[in-house]
DNA sequence: AATAAACATGAAAAATATTTCATATATAAA
DNA sequence: TTTATATATGAAATATTTTTCATGTTTATT
């Protein structure tokens, strides 16, 4: 599997995302964006019926951490997975059986 | 990539095994456990230069979460992953350019 | 210009996690 | 049976996250 020894640089910057992807509404969002690839603000709170406040606190959370990007359009924001291999992980977690 | 819609109860799960591997203490125990398979408390203090404590309670919190199994041999516990999965993840994460 | 819609933001409150320290337990060795 | 080694555990101290609430900003519409 994993051979080789990961450097500590390396192993805080997979920590930072794992760590951010493993809360279950930014989970959500991710899985939404997994499907939908852009999504308004507003469709990811009616979709999953969250806050606006909450959603907009943790979309932003995520596109600090280079995982999501966002486009204005009009008075909406589009959201979209900036980094591949997020969906990969979060493939590979949905095959999996828990 | 993830096509599906991941169910509530799920996607806790998931993110909660995320998450709990999203550390870098528990990710560096982890990533050694990848390549050594089974390793003792002290083994892993010693490789990661960290605390008897600090390393048993995340070693407990990643056992309690099903992430890792321990098995006795005279003094000494050997931990090893459990988890096939979480191999796979951080797999993929090491490939990936952060 | 006034209003509405969509979203962001900041601060406070609440919840959780992490680390440390002291001590307990179990097994082995002398 | 005393001592040493390996590890676990519990409680307190810290630190970090998460949520909520109130309000601000931007753009579009009337």
């Amino acid at each position: 599997m994993t051979a080789e020894i990961i450097n500590n640089e390396k192993l805080e910057k997979v920590a930072f995302i794992l760590k951010t992807i493993g809360h279950p509404v930014r989970l959500a969002i991710i899985n939404r964006l997994a499907i939908n690839e852009q999504m308004s603000v507003n469709e990811i709170c009616e979709t999953l019926d969250l806050e606006q406040s909450l959603v907009s606190h943790h979309l932003n959370t995520m596109k600090l951490k280079g995982i999501l990007t966002c486009s204005k359009q009009g008075t909406s924001r589009y959201y979209t997975v900036a980094l591949e291999e997020v969906l990969t992980v979060i493939g590979c977690m949905e095959k999996c059986k828990l």
